[in-house]
DNA sequence: CTCCAAATAAGAATTATTATTATTTAGTAA
DNA sequence: TTACTAAATAATAATAATTCTTATTTGGAG
């Protein structure tokens, strides 16, 4: 099964033209592993112990060649640094702004709502590539986690 | 009528309780009198010709007393770096990407949709303080304007 | 197996922002 | 008005995030 999950992400890189090495591989596990939309430093920190030779100079430049081939993406938080997300369907995102987190918010009916306003306005000269809600909030209990019903 | 104007702006720092200082209606000026969501870096452009001995560090910490007061927002964007505009109605952010610029987007029905659907869905655990549609995209004429109908 | 364009490591450089500290000033109260 | 004090500012150092540079290494085509 790991060879199973590393073939899926050589089978990625490849279909992208991108030289499968190392580096790419660990990068690319460890943004997927997680749903925390670490920044570079956190990709860095993550993958660090088991790889002390790959560079934060490498992580930048890894993470910026999948933002450019459409692999992850990348998003600018309140918190003022950028943060990597593995690039999956469409969804939202919250920013819990006392633990710093950004949450997922998935909403399929929503979208839909929001492309069908959006599609009646006419926008000349914008070529829309991406509609989002960003819902900003706070956890009331910082320990606990956000269900959503 | 400069007098005028500049007596809004004693009136919205007092009000705040905070001391009126040159620096601040400056600066406070330089961020009502253009919708370009400035960053901290433009807005000391904008000021420094007529205002040379004002400095950078001050521009900063100006920008930031005026968003913890709520006189101002601070935003993050795609570029990686903070931008602020005056508070006024609530508005959505239009990101160009080709030139960096962010435009309002305000659109009060669209809020209300918003607010509507969300207001169905429970968030346990989260005090919602902000909701906002982030749309991004690309002038196709990168020197003409954007027009919404 | 060889070769070369592309990728990487290491660290320097740059950019954005915040912190420090000595000096200045707004607002208050005599 | 003047004197006082807490707050604000100027100048610059420090820090954090990110990008650039360059010498070295390596994946994969042939």
């Amino acid at each position: 099964m790991e060879s199973k999950k590393l073939n899926i992400i050589t089978n990625v890189l490849s279909a992208k033209k991108l030289k499968i090495t190392h580096q790419r591989i660990v990068v690319y596990q460890a943004v997927m592993e997680t749903n925390k939309h670490p920044s570079a430093e956190q990709v860095f920190e993550r993958i660090k112990d088991n790889n002390p030779s790959i560079s934060l100079a490498t992580v930048y430049k890894t993470l910026e060649t999948f933002v450019e081939n459409e692999l992850i993406n990348k998003v600018s938080s309140p918190g003022g640094t950028m943060r990597y997300d593995a690039k999956r369907k469409h969804h939202n995102h919250i920013y819990i702004t006392n633990t710093n987190e950004i949450l997922d918010y998935e909403d399929e009916e929503l979208s839909k709502i929001l492309m069908n306003y959006l599609n009646k306005k006419k926008f000349s000269n914008l070529n829309i590539t991406d509609i989002k809600l960003q819902i900003k909030g706070e956890k009331v209990n910082p320990s606990k986690g956000i269900s959503i019903t």
